[in-house]
RNA sequence: GCGAGAGUGGCGGAACUGGUAGACGCGCUGGAUUUAGGAUCCAGUGAUGAUUCAUCGUGGGGGUUCGAGUCCCCCCUCUCGCACCA
């Protein structure tokens, strides 16, 4: 029975009952005719229950699911939980609670939420990270990946998070910062890690942003990231000995400018070259740039720093004899760990040598113009001070230095990239164990793949780094094994993977997850992958993203999926804030969507939230703004009601009466003006929720009803079409108004409404008239109107006439249908 | 510093390839109705001037054009990403 007024708690309650009871967002899978996947970043399930934020992002892409289910394809729009992870594992050990316990209360209040916000999830697809049965898989794909020689062991600097315990990954790293604990200084510790060898496809990363559909921000967050430079290396010799010194730079143009060398102080050849004379200064530049924190090492604005070695390097191109320096400002991680240094044409090696009073000399000139005064030149020009190459171009050089230096054998072109391995390993104790074994006799070995899931043990104390070791280590029962080759006495390995492997494969998972003996079903993955719509934050644009995708090439390459690239489509919603400023916990302004679900209802927040501002840019959340969308919701629910029963009251007298004096449209055939708002708000709301104007298309929503009220007269097309496409923003009261349309069942079961190209424009239009580029009036005429009608009418107009008098027209400019413009004098 | 994006009423924000700036909503003002209401309905609402008229108005300054929020140049501010990556 449709409800009377607006209730928004008793019309939600009474569809979400209805929705779970049909399942009516389930998906048969199996024979779906018209797949269409859509996905949503699974939410980490905290304590303090759904952030708005969370319900921002899911909104956005649950209007993209409805939207395509109104549009006659099958969709699926799974959920889950990422429930693992330091996150968790932190939260758990601040309110002493063990995690095991912890996650499904969390998981529970989750469901709760994001079943009360409407969203047209199907729930018998979750997945939940820390469950045996997904992690097992987890697992798998780790022996996978080190099957096929994209896993690796190996010490090397990490970061290493004081306050998580444990190392943390380049990508979580923010200004030398741990990206959960600000304020907190990474350290830097060599460690036996392993590693996923992303930098194996980090040109087929960056190749295939070219043609992703994916958000602008997002691929250039990307490209940044993978950072490809063009080079060459080339090795100075050092006098006296058989290594020489290799370096990587992207200039080798500049050449004849290197008046030093610059390695960095963790350089292996440094306790080799460094001379009796400076080995104390050395030891102490290096010891004092080892204990300096990340963030002060890596200020831009610091003093340069260095101490000379006491060595020399002969220039290939010259054989000059140049210094050979040491300086933290040069990176290990980075090409060599070596630099030749340019001081005219680099600007850190400019402040180096000005420092140091080493010789700056220019090999490039600015063509046409001098060069800048107490800074480097980084431009290009022509070649000076370089034998054979004077007078060349430069950026020719680029390319003939390097292949010159190629044929004798001390260079070779090279491409660097910025992106480094992933590192896998976390000291920790909530997350999948790494599925390895480490044995005296055969080293490391793989665990079976029949013997997955190595569960994670309920150990009580689950404390990370304390002194007995790493909380894996600790337990015995789990740590201690017996080797699967040998037979003999083995241990586990210890660390659990990083969290962002659990959530790299996911939306594989998602429609395979009642298959229990496959990670992913062929027949079902061929089906419903790659994901064809991801909506979520670009926070994740470099973590999760990246990690995704070099998952799926690895995956294409084993032979394990048939697609390299997870999401045919990806788009980043905005940041959302709260009356113009940041919403944090600091803060204390953060929304409980509760709250407001309590007081307006989830079809008013839902689209109150879309309503702020363009979806892919944020919003400002006002919370005296909400009051609209309730109203708006209001007054639809009534104008259908007070009609509908109208129409029910006269119905048995067929004629109904065209309205004297009373407010409410009769039921009746649509006046032209309105039948053409109509069809142009079917056209828009349409365009717009393609691209994501979700903020236009509700405000067309809006004007649309605004139309209604005001027409004669309503018809069955005007009313079912206003409640379909309502459906993607408030799906409650879009089936309480199907349902009071006559309709049985669910309002998804409809199709979009088709507009009529014919009534998307109208017959008259209004045409501006200008005098000399200036608005003096409008007039109405035919649409489409010939230039000399429009003139005439336009010249008939007397405010025009009074603009006009006396002067010649020199000039009329006629834009058909937008305005004529008379250019006199 | 580099890269990307954005600056429009009191506020959130509209404006397709240059073509009537301010859609839609909030707020505000006036009116109607109601015992009352953070209710509903109607009208108005960029600024200035004396009205139905005019002038000025999209961060600032120049320019192109019959016409610029939109295109070009310079500057200012803010947001995001990267940041001693050679």
């Amino acid at each position: 029975m449709p409800i009377k007024s607006y209730d928004a708690h008793q019309i939600e309650a009474k569809w979400q009952q209805y929705w779970q009871v049909h399942r009516v967002h389930e998906t048969d899978l199996r024979g779906a005719a018209d797949p269409y996947y859509v996905l949503m970043m699974f939410p980490y399930p905290s304590a303090e229950g759904l952030h708005v934020g969370n319900v921002y992002a899911f909104t956005g892409a649950d209007i993209q699911g409805r939207y395509q289910r109104l549009r006659g394809h099958d969709v699926f729009e799974p959920m889950g939980f990422d429930a693992f992870g330091i996150h968790s594992e932190n939260f758990a050990l601040r309110i002493n609670t063990h995690p095991m316990k912890l996650i499904p209360r969390n998981v529970e209040n989750f469901r709760r939420q994001l079943r009360m916000m409407g969203l047209m999830l199907d729930w018998s697809h979750e997945v939940l990270t820390p469950d045996p049965d997904y992690y097992k898989w987890t697992q798998w794909i780790f022996l996978q990946l080190y099957k096929h020689g994209l896993a690796y062991r190996a010490t090397a600097p990490v970061n290493w998070c004081p306050k998580c315990h444990t190392v943390i990954s380049n990508e979580q790293v923010v200004d030398g910062e741990c990206e959960r604990h600000p304020g907190t200084e990474v350290e830097r510790r060599e460690m036996e890690q392993w590693f996923f060898r992303t930098t194996k496809y980090a040109q087929r990363l960056l190749d295939n942003l070219d043609w992703i559909d994916w958000s602008d921000i997002t691929r250039n967050a990307q490209r940044n990231w993978i950072g490809r430079s063009e080079g060459a290396e080339v090795d100075f010799r050092l006098p006296g000995r058989d290594a020489a010194l290799r370096v990587y730079t992207t200039r080798p143009d500049t050449l004849y400018g290197a008046t030093y060398m610059v390695l960095a102080p963790e350089h292996p050849l440094v306790g080799e070259l460094v001379s009796e004379e400076q080995r104390a200064q050395v030891g102490a530049y290096i010891e004092r740039a080892r204990k300096m924190r990340a963030a002060d090492r890596t200020d831009e604005e610091r003093e340069k720093t260095g101490v000379y070695l006491g060595a020399e390097a002969i220039n290939p191109v010259n054989d000059q004899p140049i210094p050979i320096w040491i300086s933290d400002y040069v990176l290990i991680e980075y090409g060599t760990g070596a630099i030749m240094a340019v001081p005219a044409h680099d600007q850190r090696d400019y402040q180096f040598a000005s420092q140091f009073d080493l010789p700056i000399i220019p090999v490039i000139r600015p063509t046409g113009g001098d060069p800048p005064e107490g800074e480097a030149y980084v431009g290009e020009g022509v070649m000076i001070n370089s034998g054979p190459y004077d007078g060349l171009p430069s950026q020719d050089c680029l390319r003939k230095i390097t292949h010159d230096l190629a044929a004798q054998g001390v260079a070779q072109p090279r491409v660097q990239y910025r992106l480094r391995d992933w590192c896998i390993s976390r000291q920790r104790y909530w997350g999948p164990p790494i599925p390895m074994i480490h044995c005296e006799k055969c080293g490391i070995v793989p665990v079976p793949a029949e013997d997955l899931p190595v569960r994670l043990p309920e150990i009580e104390d689950f404390r990370p780094d304390t002194p007995g070791g790493k909380p894996l280590e600790r337990y015995k029962p789990f740590y201690e094994t017996t080797c699967p080759t040998c037979g003999g006495p083995a241990h586990r390995d210890a660390d659990v993977s990083d969290n962002f492997l659990d959530s790299a494969w996911y939306f594989l998972r998602y429609p395979s997850s009642h298959r229990d003996d496959v990670a992913w079903d062929a027949e079902l993955t061929r089906k419903w992958l790659p994901v064809d719509m991801y909506v979520g934050g670009n926070e994740h644009a470099v973590l999760h993203l990246m990690y995704t995708r070099f998952l799926c090439m690895a995956f294409k390459d084993m032979g394990l999926i048939e697609f390299e690239e997870p999401f045919k489509k990806f788009r980043a919603h905005g940041l959302l804030i709260r009356e113009g400023g940041k919403m944090s916990k600091t803060h204390g302004n953060v929304i409980n969507p509760d709250e407001y679900v309590d007081e307006h209802g989830a079809d008013t927040l839902r689209m109150y939230l879309m309503f702020l501002g363009p979806y892919t840019e944020g919003g400002d959340f006002r919370d005296s703004g909400i009051i609209g969308i309730r109203r708006f919701l209001e007054r639809l629910h009534r104008l259908y009601w007070e009609v509908l029963t109208k129409r029910a009251a006269d119905a048995p007298g067929a004629e109904p009466a065209a309205s004297g004096g009373d407010a409410v449209p009769a039921w009746g055939a649509l006046d032209r003006p309105t039948a053409i708002k109509l069809h142009q708000t079917i056209r828009k709301v349409g365009e717009d929720i393609e691209s994501f104007g979700y903020n236009t298309a509700i405000a067309a929503l809006m004007e649309l009803l605004n139309t209604l009220r005001a027409a004669p007269a309503l018809d069955a097309f005007a009313l079912e079409s206003l409640a379909i496409l309502l459906a993607p923003f408030a799906p409650h009261e879009a089936e309480e108004l199907w349902e009071m349309l006559g309709h049985e069942g669910s309002i998804l079961a409809a199709r979009w409404p088709q507009y009529d190209p014919a009534l998307t424009v109208t017959e008259e239009v209004e045409i501006a008239v200008q005098v000399m580029g200036r608005l003096r009036g409008s007039v109405h005429v035919a649409r489409d109107a010939s230039e000399q009608v429009v003139r005439d009418a336009a010249l008939a107009h007397e405010s025009i006439a009074k603009h006009l008098a006396g002067k010649q027209i020199r000039r009329v400019i006629h834009v058909p249908n937008r305005l004529i413009n008379f250019v006199a004098n």
